[in-house]
DNA sequence: AACAGAATCAACCGCACTCTG
DNA sequence: CCAGAGTGCGGTTGATTCTGT
């Protein structure tokens, strides 16, 4: 079906932000909270699409953004969720304290590919480049099983077997439900209830895995408990990497450790259900 | 100093998903 | 169940900045 427009574009502003449109966003979202970005802009009294006023919000005004370059922590962690994820940069960012998918995403394009394929790595496959020419006989299929403690927990299974192209097949299974993820709760993604890291032997050639993936932005590391930072280092030093990543994992767990209430981050589609703890310091609300 | 090409990154576009009536 | 509205995401574009000649 086609789709009306998101908004009426004939009087909208295009291209870059001036400093007094920041400021009434700014304005806006600190008093009213982000959400009904369509009718933000008339509200804030801003001529911008409210498309535009969510990617300006998110990708650069918010208060929790880390701006200034990435760590080499953050590259191998990147490069690492990337094999296991692919494109998935909202995924990516959420374990990545103070970045956004589009920060991620250009970077990625601009450095972490050049990275890779110095190394001799392609940046889509996360093989040797020359991996190609060797043998798709290869019959040993990985199948990773990760939580993601959303609305719904599902599997992702990693399938190199049969693919031509050597690109694993991630495939997302919604089927599996969650027992122990109390949908009406913004809980971190690595807290206790987080399960340890499981591997399902499916048959002879298959390995499942736990990975224990969960979505949520970062938080201060000084509001990480030693069960969550000990679950997140778990995944991360469990999850069997690609096989030409070699990658320090101390720094990476010390990233991942930090995640943050699932409100914060994705907010529940519902609307109506909330921790009461999505206001954070500066007195922004999130999503709820 | 001037120019060209490369690199960077903010912003836009359109599709897909979820929610709601 | 369906259609439309609202929102989020990933790919792409284009303006700006950087670097080399």
């Amino acid at each position: 079906m086609g789709r009306s427009p998101c908004c009426e574009k004939a009087h909208t502003n295009k291209g870059a932000w001036t400093k007094q449109e920041d400021q009434r966003l700014i304005n806006y979202i600190r008093a009213h909270g982000e959400g009904c970005w369509r009718s933000l802009p008339k509200a804030a009294g801003l001529q911008r699409c409210g498309k535009s006023c969510r990617l300006r919000w998110i990708n650069y005004l918010r208060p929790d953004l880390k701006r200034g370059n990435f760590t080499e922590e953050e590259d191998e962690l990147i490069i690492k969720l990337h094999s296991l994820l692919g494109n998935k940069w909202s995924v990516i960012a959420g374990r990545l304290p103070g970045r956004t998918d589009n920060e991620i995403k250009n970077y990625w394009n601009t450095h972490i590919k050049r990275k890779l394929i110095s190394r001799g790595i392609d940046p889509q496959t996360h093989r040797p480049l020359h991996a190609a020419a060797i043998s798709t006989t290869n019959s040993a299929t990985a199948v990773f099983t990760t939580i993601i403690p959303t609305t719904t927990t599902k599997n992702i299974s990693m399938d190199y077997e049969n693919d031509v192209d050597q690109k694993p097949n991630i495939i997302i299974n919604n089927n599996a439900t969650s027992s122990s993820y109390d949908e009406t709760k913004c809980n971190s993604g690595t807290t206790e209830e987080t399960k340890p890291l499981e591997i399902i032997p499916q048959s002879t050639s298959q390995v499942m895995i736990n990975l224990e993936l969960s979505i949520g932005l970062p938080l201060h590391t000084d509001h990480i408990s030693s069960a969550e930072s000990t679950a997140s280092y778990n995944f991360l030093a469990t999850v069997a990497p690609p096989p030409t990543a070699a990658v320090p994992m101390a720094g990476a767990a010390e990233m991942v450790a930090k995640t943050v209430c699932l409100c914060w981050q994705i907010g529940f589609q519902g609307g109506s259900q909330c921790c009461g703890k999505c206001k954070n310091t500066t007195g922004f609300y999130r999503f709820c």
